[in-house]
DNA sequence: ATGAAAGCGCTAACAT
DNA sequence: ATGTTAGCGCTTTCAT
């Protein structure tokens, strides 16, 4: 035994009496080893409680069993569904999945991925929040598979996992116009998040294909928490023309107009992107931009596997479509 | 440079014209080395793209900067704040999260767990799902700090971060009883889970102190999904004698509770444990068993960390408080 | 079917 | 302040 505690294949080796590469053999359960022998090697394996240091294994030979993924904000339930998704598919196939999040600080993302990228991991998935993504182009030049999720990335070429954002947004506000609405409120978040972005831009190809235009002063940005998006919401209702409806470009705003509008008992016509836990209990009824998180941690993370696998096709933008459903209306 | 693509230390120190050593120095930020030895290094550094390789680096030193956290499930809400949590304490420490799911299956969860101790970790985190875990033994007597999270292990001595199940039901229950319900119907996932058993419990505790029992007709087991616990609540309320009030033993049947009981417009009083998304926003009022999730995943980093750095002590359980609050009752 | 030796990329221990 | 050497625990290559 070493002086240090965990024993190593050299003293599993000198326990049963064989060599060093044999113990290696059985541990790794490779072909040709004398049943014999591997009996005699699993019993010293159990006598010392041997395990074997998978990071010296990797270190020589090169194998990367670890998958890495960059989250925009863990807080957020969206990135964790994810999350649970990834570390399914990581399980099924025996890696592991390293976690991080930027907390949407650019800044923090290059660090973290770079971090991950020094512990020789499998593949990387980002949700982008830097603008640019050159700081990775070395590391996919040298064989890192990169899958962008839920925003493009740019400045190297990677796969990307997006939403159907302009689709799935342009469909709601299509439907409150074709309702009748006319002033209809666009809340949203950020204008630097892509999806954000994206998803104003589908709410104004509705109001075009009726050649109509969206009101600036029903644009609201900014709206980072459900307690900001409900005092906007407050203002607007008392405003001298308030909207009709709502269109709530996440789930947090989503949350945040109801918290407005639902104790005021206002006439408003509500529709969100970003399905929610519980949405279907609500005392009224919503119209809701869903899709399947599962599918895009799903989509990313096979797509990096098969991109290790595979590296030499081009890169290529998976689309995950919406689809627009009615949530509560309970009581 | 080498035949394989990334370029090592050895690249740098030729390209720099420097020892290897000078070129680890520089790079760990060492002190006593020469600014422009330093300038130097770094120069050769950004030409070659040179980024160091910390699996290496923690094979040789035995530095471990890795956090494993075995979830019960990470497809529940719970789990994934508390990952979150994690996760925000490893970045703090410039340490990185290994994360995996067992799926609620003790045998995955041993896997999991000794993967994650092949992996040299700094420290396990583990939501325990088998009821022993003498398995962890030889690993934490090698110097792996464990900490169980929301339940307790057994089998080996390591610390524990553990809900106050029975004080939180207790005074859920309590409340119930003081307000003058005697037909409470106690309603609860698997009675394997720990915490089942404790809330359950809590709630006898309560039912106790007033000198009264739980009819046993009135408590079910078993209610694993939200739809299992809103089809088990129909069926009380269309029995003989339903109850008047209901205590459900976590948010996923507080949620299937809620999706019987406000369709029929039943007067049931509700409790539950567990608070979740958007329960502020249910259009009736409801009694929630309510303790701060972030501060169970702080705390057992924080107490893995701590007892990788002082691992004499002996192990100790700490208990998160919980309190009662009102939600919903909008409109 | 088994083993000896080299070496993955780095840091620790010891020079100088 | 810088360099040299050994070796972390394992896999690979090449013998036997």
């Amino acid at each position: 035994m070493r002086k240090t505690g965990r024993p190593t294949m050299i003293d599993v080796a000198a326990d049963a009496g064989v060599s060093l590469k044999t113990v290696s053999r059985v541990v790794n359960g490779e072909p040709n080893v004398d049943p014999a022998m591997i009996e005699r090697v699993l019993a010293s394996v159990g006598r010392l409680g041997y395990h074997r240091n998978s990071l010296a294994a990797s270190l020589r030979s090169g194998n990367r069993d670890t998958i890495g993924f960059v989250a925009a904000d863990l807080s957020n339930t969206f990135y964790m569904a994810i999350a649970a998704a990834v570390s399914a598919i990581a399980t099924r196939e025996r890696m592991h999945l390293v976690m991080a999040s930027s907390e949407e600080d650019a800044d923090l993302e290059r660090t973290l991925a770079l971090d991950l990228c020094q512990r020789q991991i499998g593949g990387l998935i980002v949700v982008p929040t830097a603008a640019d993504h050159s700081y990775l182009s070395r590391e996919v030049e040298l064989g890192t598979p990169v899958v962008f999720l839920d925003r493009p990335g740019s400045g190297v070429p990677a796969d990307a996992i997006l939403l159907d954002n302009r689709g799935g947004s342009r469909a709601a506000v299509a439907e409150l116009l074709e309702t009748g609405h006319r002033r209809i409120a666009v809340l949203l978040d950020s204008p630097e998040i892509y999806t954000m972005v994206e998803r104003l831009a589908g709410a104004r190809e509705a109001f075009a294909a009726q050649g109509l235009t969206l009101d600036p002063a029903l644009v609201v940005h900014g709206l980072h928490t459900p307690a900001v998006a409900r005092d906007a919401v407050h203002r607007l209702l008392e405003s001298a023309d308030p909207p009709t409806a709502v269109f709530c470009a996440n789930n947090r705003v989503t949350i945040g107009a109801l918290e407005a509008i639902l104790p005021r008992g206002a006439d408003v016509a509500i529709a969100g992107f970003d399905d929610f836990e519980l949405s279907r209990l609500l005392p009224r009824r919503i119209r809701v931009v869903d899709y399947d998180v599962t599918e895009l941690g799903t989509r990313a993370a096979e797509t990096l596997l098969a991109r290790g696998a595979d590296p030499a096709t081009g890169s290529h933008t998976h689309l995950v479509p919406t689809r627009l459903v009615d949530r509560g209306g309970v009581s």
